[in-house]
Formats: structure tokens, C-alpha cells, sequence
DNA sequence: GTCTATAAATTGATAGAC
DNA sequence: GTCTATCAATTTATAGAC
């Protein structure tokens, strides 16, 4: 009910939830009508209602598996026996390139988390992100005089903003900055990945 | 038209700018209805149309009077005669706190433009936002060797990305890093403003 | 499970009185 | 300029036949 079941992504349940992530992505939870979903699956709009009770149990249920995999596997990085520079480099390569696999999820939660912040956060808590390995290990480092002494959730947010905010915002960087060209732009993420770990790492050093 | 007048912010068309930009905001162009925004000017509906022929036409007016809040005296720091560091400061901290003032804005954009790429960039075009002047000059002092040899594109994606995902993600980051207290991040976001420039100069030096 | 038909409310927009 | 009344279309959701 809650994932896209893979063996039967055929069946009616799971072409409803592949095609509704499909149009919820695209054009947002207000700009979705039902019947867009339905067209989209190919099916009777009343179908929607027979599995899905309301729009609002449709959305959840399909956010929590957009969510999934906007969350890889990150938690494995975080907590491996790795020094921070190789856990930086992986978690920047990993994470970019699922972005540009999935080039509108970050544009669409951060909208929806600001339209209804306790619904996203609730279906978020599933996911069971933790953070706080890394911090630990962070800080041990800085004591150790292997990095500079930076507040540890600056990092974080530094590095999730260097990885997501370009493509969140790539409609209108890559007008303003790259005159609209796809393959430029693309060339541009690519190269941004070392960019990125290069970055951070500098800047952390002590 | 554009713009909200300063002088008569309390005629009609005053009263549905400021209420059309509040609601349009808060729950961008598809979650808005023109009731809604009626209801917010304590008008009647019929006056939205009077004044602006359409939904899209009030948006446009509305986006444009947002949009130049948002890009503010940016231009004047980038062509000011000041060391690239002394700039990198400025802008930042402008930034930031402009981002502060006006919480919703950056989502509500990331949104629209990943909507409908091509209303908002044509919309933009009016700001007259040109980063030709600061690229120049960082080629100019990479040659110099003052700084690393680094694509000013990437600096400036850093940058923005930087100052406009901690507020566009808020809601997020708030709950996960800070448990949600309000202070704390306001403080965090504080703080942010050096720790934000530290970490750009501090990458881009020789 | 899947369909048609339809309810009940809301949408953007217009006509016309004052 | 501002209002009421209203249109036509679309919205989410349900009832009921098959």
C-alpha cells in the first residue's frame, strides 16, 4: 500500500502510484487533479478513490516512496570506517548523482515542505535518517587538529545545499548562466561533482 | 502596475497587490484562488478582474514586485571597486538577510520556475541582473594568482546555493538538525552569514 | 474490480445594475 | 469603481450497475 510493489508494478495499484509520483512531481499536490492522474495511468478516475480513499492518502502514500529514494543510501556512507575526506567525496558523488536521476524531487519537497511542513516531516520520520554518526565522528576529528573547528551542522547544511540547490534551481540557472543549454549544463553537474568534495574539503582543513 | 505605489499602498489596487503577493506566496500560483485573495484585501472578487484582466496577469504583476525584493542592490556590490573577498562579504550578508526578511520567497521561486520555467525567466529578464562584471574580475585575479583557478559559474552556484537553501529548506532542516525551535535557527542562521563567506574565501584562496 | 453517472462544491471569468 | 448574480467548466468524491 505504502511502496510501489516491483513484482506487479503492472497491476492497477501500481501503475496508479507510478503514474500519480509521475504528475505529483511535475506539477505539485495543487496543481494535480485526479483526473491527471488517472489519464496518466490510463484508468478510471473512480479506481483512484476505490484504492486511495482521497487525494490527500494518495499523496502520502506516494511521497513516502519518492521520499525513499531521494534518501539512498547515505545512512550506509555515514556510518562507515572511513576518514571524513573519503566520506565527503562519497556522500557528494552518490548523492549528485541520484539528483540528476530524479531532477525534480528536490524542487517538489521543498515546496511541499513549506506548504505543509508536520504532514512531509510525519511521512519523512519512516526514513530514519541520523545524522548524528557523522556529527560524532566530525567532532572527534576537529579535537584530533585533522580539520578546522566548524559547527558540524554548518557542514551538513553546506553540503546538502552545494549538491541540491543546483538542481532545484536548474531551470533557472541554466537559463542565466548557461543560455539554456541541456548539455552544457549537464557537462557543468558532471564536473560539479569534484567541484563540490574539492570545496568542502578545502575548506575544512586545518 | 508593476510595482505596489508606497503612496496609495491603501487604494484598491494597492490592497490586492500586497494581498495577492501574501497569498500567492504562502501557497503559490496553483493553491491560490482568486477568492483567496479576495478574502485577504477584504474585497470583492469581481475587483480582481476589474483591475487585472486575469489570474496569470495579477501573478505576473505580483511575481515582478516579489522578484525585485528578492534581487536587491546585488548589482551595485558586484560592480563596486572592492578585493573579491571584500564583495564575496557583502554579498553574502545582504543576501542573507534579505533571505530572512522574506523566509517564503526562495521556495515559492524554486517552485514556479521548476512550474513554468519559461513565464518566470521572461519575467525576471526586467530585473537586468547581469554576473558578466564579477566573472570578469575573478578571471582577472585568478591570473593574478590571488585565487585558485576555479569556474566562476561553480563559485557563484556556490554561492547562491549556499545562502538560499538554508532558507528555502527550512521547515526541513529546523525539524531534523534543531527540533524544530525557532530561536535556534534564527541564531544558526546568524552565525551563518561568516561561517558562509569564511567558507567561500577560505576555498578560493591560493 | 471496473465501469457510468452524478452529486456538491469550487473554480476563473463576465454581464450588468448602481 | 464597486457591487450582485450568474455562467460554464472543473474539482473531489460517491452510488450503484455489471
Amino acid at each position: 500500500m505504502v511502496n510501489i510493489p516491483e513484482q506487479d508494478a503492472k497491476s492497477t495499484e501500481g501503475r496508479i502510484l507510478e503514474a500519480a509520483k509521475t504528475v505529483f512531481i511535475s506539477k505539485g499536490f495543487d496543481g494535480t487533479s485526479m483526473q491527471d492522474i488517472a489519464d496518466e495511468a490510463d484508468i478510471n478516475k473512480s479506481l483512484l478513490h476505490y484504492y486511495f480513499r482521497s487525494k490527500e492518502k494518495l499523496f502520502s502514500a506516494v511521497f513516502n516512496y519518492a521520499f525513499q529514494q531521494f534518501i539512498p543510501h547515505i545512512q550506509g556512507i555515514l556510518s562507515a570506517e572511513e576518514s571524513i575526506f573519503v566520506k565527503i567525496e562519497q556522500i557528494v558523488g552518490v548523492y549528485m548523482d541520484m539528483l540528476r536521476k530524479n531532477q525534480f524531487i528536490p524542487a517538489f519537497i521543498l515546496h511541499e515542505i513549506n506548504m505543509n511542513p508536520d504532514r512531509l516531516y510525519s511521512l519523512m520520520q519512516v526514513s530514519g535518517l541520523r545524522p548524528q554518526v557523522f556529527v560524532g565522528q566530525f567532532v572527534q576529528e576537529i579535537s584530533k587538529g585533522i580539520i578546522r573547528p566548524i559547527d558540524p551542522r554548518q557542514l551538513i547544511v553546506n553540503l546538502l545545499s552545494l549538491c541540491i540547490f543546483p538542481v532545484a534551481a536548474r531551470p533557472l540557472l541554466q537559463r542565466i548562466l548557461f543560455e539554456n543549454n541541456d548539455i552544457v549544463y549537464e557537462k557543468f553537474l558532471d564536473e560539479r561533482k569534484k567541484v563540490v568534495a574539492d570545496f568542502i574539503i578545502h575548506s575544512i582543513k586545518a
